[in-house]
DNA sequence: ACCTCAAATCTAATATTTTCGATATGTTAA
DNA sequence: TTAACATATCGAAAATATTAGATTTGAGGT
C-alpha cells in the first residue's frame, strides 16, 4: 500500500534532481568520479553549498561518496540511478482498472471506481 | 551544447515529480483520466491549491488537460513521461571519456580532463 | 605539536514553493 | 438573465530550499 510517507520518500528522490546545480553536478559525474573540488572549480557556489548539494545527492542514493585522504570522491551510483528509473517508470506506468491499487486516501477508495464525476453526482447522498 | 538554460528547463520537469501531492496525483492518473473534482475529493488540500498544482504538471508536460463544459479531465501524457524518462536516462548514462561533452562551465572545460585533485594540483600555475 | 588544506556543519539571509481564502472567469441549468 | 457550479487566478502567509560566511572537524605534511 502507498502511505503518505512513501510518496515523501519518492519525493525526495526526485527533489535532489530539481536543482540545475545539482543537475550539472550529475553531469560532470557521468565521465567519471571527480573530487569535491573539482566539482567546485566549475559552479559558481561557494564551498559550503557545494557540500550542501552533495548531501542532498548522496541521500537521494543516486550519488556515492567515497573519501580519501583530506579529500572527497563522487560517482554516480548505479544501483541509485536504477532505483530512479523504477520509481520513474513505476510513477509513469498505465494501469488497467481491474490492477487498481487502494490507496491510502480515505474517500477516494471508493470514488476513484467511478467512471466520472456524472456518476460520482448519483452516489451523493448514499454515503 | 548544455548551457545554465539546459538546465533549468529539465529541473522543471523534476520539479514538477517532487511534491508529494503531485505524485499522488500522477497515482491517481494512472488508472485513467480524472476530473478535478475526483481529485480533490482525495487529497486533503484545498481548490486552489490542486489548481496550482495540476498547472505545474501540466506545465511539465507529464499530465494533459481537456476541458469538458464545467469539467476539466486530467490524464498522463505518455509524450511527457516518455521525455522525462529519456532525461533521466541521459542524465544517469555513464559516459567513457573519449565522448566528454563539452560544458559550458568556463574552466572546467579543461579541468575535467583530468583525473584526480593530484592532476590537477600539477597544473598550478600553468593557467 | 603545529600548520595547512579539504570538506562538513552551523547560522542567518534571501529566494522559492506551497498553501489558503477571496475573487474572477466561464459553463450549464432554470 | 440569473443562479449554481467547477476551475483558474490573485494576493498574502507560512513552510522549505538555496546560499554564503564563519567555524569546526579531520587528514596530512613539516
Amino acid at each position: 500500500m502507498n502511505t503518505r510517507n512513501q510518496y515523501e520518500r519518492n519525493a525526495k528522490v526526485f527533489k535532489a534532481l530539481c536543482d540545475s546545480n545539482r543537475l550539472m553536478i550529475i553531469k560532470m559525474l557521468q565521465t567519471g568520479e571527480r573530487c569535491a573540488c573539482e566539482i567546485l572549480e566549475g559552479l559558481h557556489i561557494g564551498q559550503s553549498t557545494l557540500s550542501h548539494h552533495m548531501k542532498i545527492l548522496i541521500e537521494s542514493g543516486i550519488v556515492a561518496g567515497r573519501p580519501e585522504g583530506k579529500w572527497m570522491y563522487y560517482s554516480l551510483s548505479q544501483e541509485g540511478c536504477e532505483a530512479a528509473k523504477n520509481l520513474l517508470d513505476d510513477l509513469t506506468r498505465v494501469k488497467d482498472n481491474g490492477n487498481r491499487e487502494e490507496w491510502d486516501l480515505g474517500d477516494l477508495k471508493v470514488r476513484v471506481t467511478m467512471s466520472s464525476c456524472e456518476d460520482a453526482r448519483k452516489m451523493e447522498g448514499k454515503n
